[in-house]
DNA sequence: TTTGCTTTGGCAAGCGCTTTCACGAAACTT
DNA sequence: AAGTTTCGTGAAAGCGCTTGCCAAAGCAAA
């Protein structure tokens, strides 16, 4: 096995005796080449183990038929839903997909807008208000996830948090509950303070007082929500008998605190989340929730990109609405 | 908010009344440049929203500054902490990462020969003997991942299979059990064959005969192994008493099996897994299996394939070793 | 043979960038 | 005052590729 100098078009043209134009031409299948040309191109390239320069090619025709999916994060059930559902349909296309996670913020805008894909597909948090300005400006095909943001060559998809957050909390005050908690995601989360505003909306309309529904701190973690719950279930006189929970880790965190205290999920404390991750399914009891069509989201945003990339305007925010998973860690009030 | 062409370093040129190349130097750090000079290119390239094209830039300088991870799947549990792992070693190396999902085999290989990034890190499966060929002679550095193969420029990584089911095997025998079922994966996968070969290893040792010993089709998958341990525990007369699965998720179809025969899972039937993905620590009973070191794979390898970009020849191959991971899926054998 | 048309292949420009090199001015040295 | 060094800047080459345009060649018709 010998290690070659990198072959150009040029060393193919050389080698079988034709011009680098026709190299080009019967290598991208332009129909301007005869057979018996094409066939000596071919053989030359295969000889040479020829594989053209992408850099050079995209240089110089301006696409690179990728599309980029810009996150600081791969981890999450949530992501790889996502990722798995486009690339599929990315693939079905004609294009290829890139995740990219850049090393730092100039990188990340440098990747966006330095003609490194045709599209991007961008999450929440990655961005700011000036960089969507940016994008913009430059007019790079985008689709925002989880953020309402739009303009030309800009769509954004995002879950209808709210309209959750109240069916969620609907769901529970059929079950008979009169006093609910919230646990809370970050401080400032989007989602969260919709779906908390679902749940206020949902408990006003049943008559109640969403001031006295106490608001615990999960911060969409497992642990933080097991000790919120565990300390609030140890000082309150008159606990809540369900839990709403920010999202599904913290449901999880949640029951965990109430079998540590010797109580029974469902029985004596209901438990919901959001997201309908992986995990919920087989944790026992088995977690009722809300599932948000992620792989639809996936979908869609692909469609609406490629539409964009190839001269429609765009410009839409789509509204996804999410389903209710009833399972094992909700039942009737009790007290 | 207007959309204008893009600009390009001549703009850039213009506006601040400089030469390209004093642009290019100014942005880039070189110290040749007064610092007057500089901040006028600076003011001149912010008033633009100037923002330099990778593609020329990586075509002129031969370098891409990011690495590549190749998958044709990006699902699994297995795959989002490689992916996560991998990610954050990069960019504490002043690199981006990029998961490039290809369309097809074509697209893959022009991907990682045609200069889209510096170094390739490949999924075993992605590519095939010929493909492992062409990227030697290209010498682009390239980490294998389950794969064990090398070359100058070429490294893997690999998981200790056979011990780990050496290791795993022993421990179900000093628990006691003398029947052992074994759950085998795909029918030519390597890890999966490894495995089983460290069953028969310590089978053998201990004084049984291995051809005794049931092995059943689980093909890694939860539903497949379910069927197979249900029917194979429905006609054994004697059966195993405790289910070596070829991974997690087979473990798991083979507690639901057992649990919805009647049975008790580590009382009467012991299941022993390999991954511990995230699951099995949720999963009641929590399931007893093999932990590779995943996360330690994936930053092994970035480190790898920087030092053979930066020169070093690399060609090693490194194998990785697990740690039994006890919990509560197994027990005592009673008969 | 000449003319007009189509087919085939080659020339050369240029995508946006970095980098080498040379030039001229300013700052030194003798 | 003349020679030498230092330093900032710009001109231009060229990375590998595609493509518009033109020349040559083949062929049919006149």
């Amino acid at each position: 096995m010998t290690v070659v100098k990198k072959k150009t078009i040029k060393d193919v043209a050389e080698l079988a005796n034709v011009s680098i134009s026709t190299v080009s031409n019967a290598l991208n299948g332009v129909n301007v080449v005869t057979p018996e040309t094409k066939q000596r191109v071919l053989k030359a390239a295969a000889e040479l183990n020829y594989v053209p320069n992408l850099m050079g090619k995209q240089l110089r025709s301006g696409e690179t038929k990728m599309l980029g999916f810009f996150t600081d994060s791969v981890s999450g059930p949530y992501f790889y839903v996502l990722v798995e559902a486009i690339s599929r349909a990315v693939a079905k296309l004609g294009y290829g997909m890139q995740v990219i996670v850049p090393s730092d913020h100039k990188t990340l805008m440098n990747n966006i807008l330095g003609n490194v894909v045709d599209g991007a597909i961008i999450f929440e948090h990655m961005i700011n208000d000036d960089d969507i300005q940016q994008i913009l400006m430059h007019s790079v095909p985008t689709v925002l996830l989880d953020r309402p943001a739009h303009g030309p060559k800009m769509s954004s998809f995002i879950f209808n948090s709210q309209a959750e957050g109240y069916e969620a909390t609907k769901y529970l005050l059929n079950l008979g509950h009169r006093r609910l908690g919230f646990l809370a995601g970050y401080e400032n989360n989007h989602d969260s303070h919709l779906r908390y505003a679902g749940f206020k909306q949902a408990i006003e309309e049943a008559g109640l007082n969403s001031d006295e529904m106490p608001v615990l701190s999960g911060l969409f973690e497992e642990e933080a929500s097991y000790n919120a719950v565990k300390s609030y279930l140890h000082y309150a006189d008159e606990p809540a008998t369900a839990f709403l929970a920010g999202n599904d880790l913290s449901a999880i965190g949640a029951m965990k605190a109430i079998v540590s205290l010797g109580y029974k999920v469902a029985e004596d404390f209901s438990v919901m989340g959001f997201d309908d991750i992986e995990i919920s399914q087989y944790f026992r009891p088995a977690l009722t929730t809300v599932r948000n069509p992620i792989a639809r989201q996936g979908i869609l945003a692909v469609d609406e990109l490629l539409a964009m990339i190839n001269g429609r305007v765009g410009g839409t925010e789509q509204v996804l609405d999410g389903e209710l998973v009833i399972r094992d860690s909700t039942g009737f009030a009790k007290r």
